[in-house]
DNA sequence: GTACTTATGGGTGACAGCACCCATTCGGAA
DNA sequence: TTCCGAATGGGTGCTGTCACCCATAAGTAC
């Protein structure tokens, strides 16, 4: 008789049970598949795989406590890390790039058919990257070869002040309330604005608010 | 032999095919209940009203195109609308009285356990209301009661005009701009603002901006 | 060590946002 | 019929936002 073959195992970290529910139903149904454990959230995700060994994590971008990104982050300091899979709401530019950076190999939206999915995790367990929908895909090769070649990042990237400031500004905080809460002077604060503005492209703090919400950096 | 008793007929509407393919798993494990169509957005939900028969239409607050919101408006304007269960990312106060204002019977977060989720849908069709987290049933009976008596609501409830400036704003739109589309005075515009700001209890665009992604008016 | 980035702070001017004041028109409810 | 709410528009003034100008200290990169 032949041996039964490995099975990929999976850990799978979203904090709706139905959409997890959903995507297990979906992922044990192929015989090469198999969900071994599951987190409501990114702080458990990582304390499962101190428990469980698993070959892929498939992660929520946004998820309460740690995030999927902050969860992949602290993954991908781990001596041998699994395969990460980023499964997300929006298929904003922004996301994505963030879940390339911290090194996760797919990047899969959750109006995705099964199938999809299915392909996602096989491709992400042979190294390569995926990304839905496929209209990215040049724009993650792009991405990789650059990364590869050690040209770092064309690097739109805020700094963590600026990140700070953003956050602030789109929780509706005035330029004076926010040089108040960081004590720096209001002029600093109108300065971190002007270059969040231009780095992001964005014209008002208007503009700003939906960015964050977007970004998963505050909720709405 | 005994009759087979007629099942609850389902509409489900959400535009992440994963949540949709959870939700029809779990539904359609009970006897009582059959998921008899699907739509990806509010205007495929409404569209598919007037081909299909259905006793319940469970509808994601957060949908491209029309949202849940919008499209259950648009539904109980029917002539014998069906009951309607919202389902949500967000246990959000705001939300939740915004889906109850448009005619809800139930609100119920995207994290439940199935059995929640069913129950929800049997106490919809007694014509009962449902919320989960049970925390807020509370403040469900309590309007509930008090729409029941007529005293209509506390009523922060926006005219459509100043709906339509709100949405605008929360896009981004400078006044100026809002003048030119909906053709009418800069002046005009800045009054309902105002109206808008004093009836929410807002500070400024930017809160603005989060109220109309939290009532699902637009897309973050 | 020179150059670049980051964070800090200041000044000025144009304009937008916001909060008050005022009024008219129209339709429906008391 | 009278009165109220909704929609329209105007005036005035304060404050906030934003786009430019300028500079310095500290750290990083090459």
């Amino acid at each position: 008789m032949t041996p039964t073959p490995a099975k990929i195992r999976i850990l799978l970290a979203d904090d709706h049970t139905l959409v997890r529910r959903g995507v297990r139903l979906i992922l044990d149904a192929e015989p090469d598949l198999e969900v071994v454990a599951e987190a409501a959230d990114g702080a458990e995700a990582v304390a499962a795989l101190r428990d469980v060994e698993v070959d892929l994590v498939i992660l929520d971008v946004a998820m309460p406590r740690l995030t999927g990104l902050q969860a992949a982050r602290s993954i991908a300091r781990m001596r041998t890390p699994p395969k990460m899979l980023m499964l997300s709401m929006h298929d904003n530019e922004q996301y994505f790039f963030e879940a390339l950076k911290v090194g996760a190999s797919g990047y899969v939206l959750k109006s995705v058919a099964d199938e999809d999915l299915v392909n996602a995790c096989r491709t992400a367990m042979n190294g390569q990257a995926f990304v839905y929908p496929g209209a990215m895909s040049a724009l993650v090769r792009d991405y990789l070869d650059r990364l590869h070649r050690g040209e770092s990042l064309p690097n739109n990237v805020l700094t963590e002040r600026e990140d700070e400031v953003l956050k602030l500004i789109a929780e509706g905080h005035s330029t004076r309330e926010i040089a108040r809460e960081l004590t720096i002077s209001y002029k600093t604060v109108e300065r971190h604005r002007e270059n969040i503005l231009a780095k992001l492209g964005l014209r008002d703090r208007t503009q700003v608010t939906r960015y964050a919400i977007r970004a998963g950096l505050i909720e709405p």
